[in-house]
DNA sequence: GTCTATAAAGGGATAGAC
DNA sequence: GTCTATCCCTTTATAGAC
């Protein structure tokens, strides 16, 4: 009707104010509930409009979490892993990027994404693709490209950079990420942190100086 | 009544038969759907038998499924990951270490507990508690061990035994895992899971060679 | 102990008024 | 677009017969 006279905000841009309220809501409740303990009306109260405003909005349930999982983090993930300390000094670059990477890693938002989307991967394989895309394939590829350059340039020896990128994540986050997603709560607090980043490092660096 | 000639077998062993068979059913429904999709109907029915059956045998779906998740992986990761090789030769020993514990990690059971534990870490912590303990703690300590032992032999340089099994796992793991819980059937193969094998092993002693 | 049948509650989704 | 009220289905859990 009157819908006519109003240039409709660009297609997929800022997002109908109401929609992104609901939105917030359903992040909040699935984050802390998982999908299947996450009920609508939960959702619902939290944004506080009532159902029928909410299946206005969105198709229903699945794809309300779906917006969820694929939300912002993969832009979040995007901007942290940007190159940081000089490239010409191997030691200072990898601690950056190390500090970072495990800061993202162990960010609260961060576990619970983790954690429904690996719980919920049979149900709904392909945001099992998009959130691997959307965030540790980012940062794979950006160690990758750093390591390939430092090869390049003589600083590193680096036969493999992929599988070397892969390490060296793997030699921080192994010790630290099943421990925060269980909530163990030993083992990984930030001086521990500090501890297993450097570690890698010396590891890293042993393995592969020229 | 006529229980009372029968001596019962040993307080928690064997299994009363159909509790088994109903456990077993239980498993198979919570591997595949996950802890909220499951259904007490669909168990009893993969179980053969009424859901009061079920419950005669056991309180609710809750204690089920801590049956279930705490059920006998912990004795697997036990037994798979006894020393093997011998151990004046660190090359041998680790090669070999690892090639069961990626064995362990990308059981196609194991991938599944290890989603729905994770998953469900939120709405039951203590689970998760056990899970760790009964798997990835154990595999830790036994190289952990290893490894303070190749040190006091002085056939490896290793200032922290602990850490450094840790590394070596994350080197294994990450560049499997998550790939394989997401199911992106990319880059983990047994051509893949070689490579990364040997590499894990050559980096791990360049750090730590004597 | 085991079954059939059902109670009791909660969930996702919608109809209809405004 | 938004709300209130409700439909309808599934789920967990149990009562009662055998």
């Amino acid at each position: 009707m009157a819908q006519a006279d109003i240039p409709p905000s660009r297609p997929d841009a800022p997002l109908p104010a109401k929609a992104a309220q609901i939105l917030a809501a359903a992040k909040e409740v699935f984050l802390q509930q998982g999908f299947g303990a996450a009920s609508m009306d939960a959702i619902a109260r939290t944004a506080g409009v009532s159902k029928a405003t909410l299946y206005a909005h969105f198709q229903g349930k699945e794809e309300l979490f779906a917006r969820v999982v694929s939300g912002e983090w993969a832009s979040h993930w995007k901007q942290e892993t940007e190159p940081e300390a000089p490239a010409d000094d191997p030691r200072a670059a990898l601690e950056s990027f190390g500090r970072r990477f495990v800061a993202l890693l162990l960010h609260p938002e961060a576990l619970a994404i983790y954690r429904i989307t690996v719980g919920e991967a049979v149900r709904f394989p392909e945001l099992g693709r998009l959130f691997f895309e959307g965030g540790p394939a980012t940062v794979r590829r950006r160690l990758t490209a750093y390591l390939a350059a430092a090869a390049s340039a003589g600083r590193l020896r680096v036969p493999d950079p992929a599988l070397a990128a892969e390490q060296f994540l793997g030699m921080m986050q192994t010790p630290l990420h099943l421990r925060s997603l269980l909530d163990i709560g030993e083992g990984t607090g930030p001086r521990e942190q500090a501890r297993i980043i450097a570690a890698a490092v010396e590891t890293f660096l042993a393995a592969h100086r020229t």
